[in-house]
DNA sequence: TAGTTATAACTGACCAGTTAGTCAGTAGAT
DNA sequence: ATCTACTGACTAACTGGTCAGTTATAACTA
């Protein structure tokens, strides 16, 4: 059935070994969980066995740090330089901000990282607390800028920043969480484009009907 | 040292013993995890043996199936009954869910059985379908229905109710995701009935100052 | 009231299954 | 011929679930 019946059993690729085993890992973990994922799976899927895992990381807690250090470098990197610094309306700088998570939240990678963290925080706490440092506590205080300069330029009202990240992003979050969780989806399916418009029709203008729109009250 | 070092091994008091068991049960596993916790720690905790644990519960994971079990047959009596058919402005309505809602997340208890699920979830999907059943869809048609009712008569917004859904109840989510995974939590503490005020102002009239509060515009 | 019996409630040592991590030996590369 | 990437059987530790035996308590007897 093999192409290649009587080829070596194994090959030696040093180098290229620990991507291979966190490519297996994260999607044992993502799947089954860290506990239920034996080193021996990680190594199957990876192509090679269980001691040669051992040759490339201390312990199996170590290849779920490598997991995590790996998602988050490029993300310190990537999505704040942009919006930094920024002056003037913030509201379309919002919307591309948030129509740029919610397009990255669709890629399956991405939130594979914060769902293992949610689910494996408790016996890692350091790990939670890296992501937060290193992701978290950059990503947010560039926001309450943002929000900031919205309300002392006028373009926003009176709200408290820090709260109205809340506001801005959890939607987002509740839609996934929904999702991903408990396989709750619109009829239309996941529909994060309209989401993500209904969303901003709301957060900029609010619910309520502008006088001119309210055609009958309730009797 | 004890105040009774010859009292009785142990007491004969099978009425009160599940309850027990469970309420060991549920604090071991939100601290520590399903997997992590000991049927002997659970056991402790309650005052008993392992033995006497199986007397009860047939296995682990049916002491789990107990613990939702035990929380979702309130919720579902509970905040439905003066929701549904309402109708008229639901702006008053939303207001006080919401609130209530807030005021129930910062009872301890009351978060740790969607915590253990999110955790858990992989490994007891059945689980998870079962409080989607009972809980999620009973409550979410209601708001549907009542998003639904506030478009039709004008009060609100030609917005999709089931996407509008996530963009009221996802910001209190998030607020306690953010606290209780990442010890996110504003300068002040919790502050869980600022953030709800901050929310539904932007709910209901937007983020966007009105015309006449923009003082100044970016230069 | 005190002793006897019956039985339900409970204990804890044990068993069986699982798996992270080790290491002596093997096979591919050069 | 040498070096090193790699294998896979093994061990040591852990824990869910069992069960033969023990103890508390209620019921019965005298």
């Amino acid at each position: 059935m093999q192409t290649e019946p009587r080829g070596p059993k194994f090959r030696r690729r040093a180098e290229a070994r620990p991507e291979e085993v966190l490519d297996a890992a994260l999607a044992l973990f993502v799947e089954k969980g860290f506990a239920s994922t034996r080193v021996e799976d990680i190594a199957s899927r990876a192509g090679l066995s269980k001691g040669a895992v051992y040759l490339y990381f201390p312990s199996k807690e170590a290849i779920l740090e490598g997991l995590v250090q790996r998602a988050v470098v490029p993300i310190a990197a990537n999505a704040l330089g942009f919006l930094s610094n920024y002056t003037g309306d913030p509201r379309p700088v919002i919307s591309s901000v948030l129509k740029m998570v919610a397009h990255q939240l669709t890629q399956p990678g991405t939130v594979a990282i914060p769902k293992l963290l949610i689910r494996e925080m408790i016996h890692f706490p350091e790990l939670a607390a890296m992501y937060r440092r290193e992701v978290l506590d950059r990503v947010l205080p560039v926001l309450e800028q943002l929000i900031s300069n919205g309300v002392a330029e006028g373009h926003f009202r009176p709200i408290d920043p820090q709260l109205t990240i809340r506001s801005i992003v959890g939607p987002i979050v509740l839609h996934m969480l929904m999702a991903e969780v408990f396989g709750i989806v619109p009829d239309e399916g996941l529909a994060m484009e309209r989401l993500v418009d209904n969303h901003l029709a709301i957060l900029f203008d609010g619910l309520s009907a502008p006088q001119s729109d309210r055609r009958f009250m309730a009797t």
